[in-house]
RNA sequence: GCCGGGGUAGUUCAGUGGCAGAACGCGUUCUUGGUAAGAACGAGGCCAUGGGUUCAAUUCCCAUCCCCGGCUCCA
């Protein structure tokens, strides 16, 4: 025993994941004979397994998972061996295996490989594998593995290609880190935005308007909570606010070149005989204000900020609570500069951005860099420029970032900032972008010093990204329980029976006088104290201040403290003075 | 959009080929309370929508809509 369990911390975790991969392929093919294999790598947290023509439910896992356990016991011994490509393609068309047909093809393409790397436990599996898998089946640890779902996924990621079925496992070393995934998974779901925001009364969706967002009056709160500590920033900051129209003539979208790369996405209708697009981003409106006279270099860089409402006609299936909504707000701005003052925009961009990310308490977020897309405008020079320009931005901040091949905008490459969700998908908030394509299309130019006519780059960029999906992180990063500045209602008074009620009020009054912008509840219900107690911390109220017939007499009030109970009778100044501290610092 | 799963009271969920259920919430009354659920009574339902099978469908079958988990896409 002691000595299995030696061998097996030997073992690294992936290659205890791929081998319950192979194991996988193994089983399903014992039920699904015809099932086609195609890839199965370790993953985060466990493996998949892919098959073509295969088609099972959640409710067939168990069977497989069983016939796993029993494969395992045999006491399997994996054996590398190096088969030559024509056997390997030879033996994958007599056993009807299409995709690891394909795979070998392309690693001899790709790789110039004469021989390729196969994997067999007697005669049971042959499976084409670079290695990386456990010596015996009996090292597995069979109580820290568990297949959870199937789910569609294309043959190569890509949706032209026919749709494999895929099957999930968790594995881990020990049963105890399984456990305690599933138990962070529970956890998860509790944190879960969209439950939150039906428990917590913030906003709701309705199948009128699928992927639309409904905001309730305590949404609304926090939205506007989080938005003034944003325009705050951004007032400071140098930025103009501007607004612009959400319908705009169909010429418009053809100038900018949505036309072409986003016409699938958009929302049109028709009036008067002519067509107009719901705008699917703020840029040409801001454009036009730019546009209303002309520009002297003395004015650059200019910073118009639109909180503008974009619709975007996303597919059903890629809809997600507040996290992927098809209208949206975005905290946009347009930052016309002159070309030598793109760096140090670029710069105050990623500092605001990671200020205000650090302000509200959020994980640091990580950054990715995304290149030139298949879709694009502009010249090949102005995205060699544009890319290496920000890539020398992050090198010299010393930021640690991710390059994102192929998925810049159509009109310029970005720096982005990804932050996760309480399961661990990972979602785009802020965005910095370089475009010295739409300058050219709209004809935007500033006079120079020299009294010559130029074009200015245009810096698109959003802190937040879009207000709807930052909600979603900040509700589950902070499970619902908000800070005292972000939390919707901040204050219930309690009074334990109604004979305070009027004393309560007078203790509102005295507090909204010292603090006009409190948010601040009189419980009037006729329920049991210890009832209302419980209601504000179901609905995550940071204070309950609690008042009787003692804090009446003596002009006090007893709050509690979300979560820490109840901080003992105190003036009502001093309660003011601790709301506002904690508010100011936003803690 | 594609693959898989789901939709029953305001919410969370049971349930059944033959009168539709619980808890919480909501309303009324009683109660006037000291830090996480006081009591009684009551009102809530086209069982998502439209077809089909059947003497009979909320239940079985098909389609549509919406939601969830993935894939692709995206902020």
């Amino acid at each position: 025993m002691v000595k299995l369990k030696n061998r097996m911390q030997k073992n690294n975790i992936e290659n205890i994941r791929h081998s319950f991969a192979h194991l996988t392929n193994i089983a399903v093919r014992k039920f699904y004979p015809k099932a086609q294999p195609a890839i199965g790598p370790a993953i985060e947290n466990g493996f998949y397994q892919d098959f073509g023509n295969l088609n099972i439910s959640k409710e067939d896992l168990p069977k497989i998972e069983k016939e796993i356990r029993s494969i395992a016991k045999q006491n399997l011994t994996f054996k590398k061996e190096l088969w030559p490509f024509r056997k390997v393609v030879d033996f994958y068309k007599k056993e009807k295996q299409p995709y690891k047909v394909q795979i070998a093809k392309d690693l001899v393409k790709e790789k110039k490989l004469t021989k390729l790397g196969i994997v067999r436990t007697g005669d049971i599996l042959v499976d084409l594998c670079r290695g990386g898998h456990v010596k015996n089946t009996r090292e597995l640890p069979l109580d820290a593995f568990k297949l959870t779902h199937v789910a569609g996924a294309y043959w190569r990621g890509d949706e032209k290609n026919p749709m494999l079925t895929r099957v999930y496992g968790l594995a881990f070393a020990e049963k105890k880190e399984l456990d305690e995934y599933l138990a962070f998974l529970e956890e998860a779901k509790k944190r879960d935005h969209k439950r939150l925001g039906q428990e917590l009364d913030l906003f709701s969706f309705h199948p009128e308007a699928p992927g639309f967002v409904f905001w309730h009056p305590k949404g609304m709160l926090l939205r506007q909570a989080l938005m003034s500590l944003h325009h705050e920033l951004h007032r400071k900051a140098g930025y103009q606010e501007v607004s612009t129209p959400i319908l705009l003539s169909e010429d418009l979208w053809k100038r900018s070149g949505h036309w072409d790369n986003y016409k699938d996405n958009m929302y049109f209708t028709k009036i008067d005989n002519r067509v107009f697009a719901i705008k699917p981003m703020n840029c040409p409106g801001t454009i036009l204000v730019y546009k209303v006279r002309p520009r002297s270099y003395k004015e650059l860089p200019i910073r118009f900020a639109e909180a503008g409402e974009v619709h975007r006609h996303e597919p059903s299936g890629t809809l997600n609570g507040l996290m992927r909504v098809r209208a949206f707000r975005q905290d946009d701005t347009h930052i016309f500069a002159q070309p030598d003052q793109v760096e140090q925009e670029v710069i105050d961009v990623i500092r605001l951005t990671l200020q205000f990310y650090r302000i509200i308490g959020l994980k640091e977020p990580h950054i990715e860099l995304s290149t030139k897309p298949e879709k694009y405008i502009g010249s090949l020079a102005m995205w060699r420029k544009a890319e290496s320009t920000l890539k020398k931005i992050l090198n010299d901040l010393k930021i640690d970032y991710k390059i994102n091949k192929g998925d810049g905008a159509f009109y310029g490459p970005k720096i982005d900032f990804h932050v996760k969700d309480s399961l661990g998908r990972s979602w785009q908030l802020g965005t910095i972008q370089l475009d010295f394509s739409m300058s050219e299309r709209f004809d935007v130019t500033y006079i120079d010093k020299d009294g010559r006519q130029k074009r200015p780059v245009i810096i698109h960029r959003t802190v937040i990204g879009s207000i709807q999906r930052f909600m979603g992180v900040l509700i589950e990063h902070f499970a619902g329980a908000f800070p005292t500045w972000l939390a919707p209602e901040q204050v219930w008074i309690v009074p334990i029976s109604d004979k305070f009620l009027s004393y309560a009020k007078d203790v509102q009054q005295r507090l909204l006088k010292d603090y006009p912008a409190l948010r601040v509840v009189v419980k009037e219900e006729n329920e049991t104290l210890g009832k209302k107690i419980r209601e504000g911390e179901v609905q995550k109220i940071p204070y309950l201040a609690v008042v009787g017939e003692k804090e009446q007499a003596q002009g006090t009030l007893s709050p509690r403290k979300r979560g820490k109970g109840n901080l003992g009778a105190m003036k009502i100044d001093a309660f003011a003075k601790i709301l506002e501290k904690e508010i100011k610092e936003k803690n």
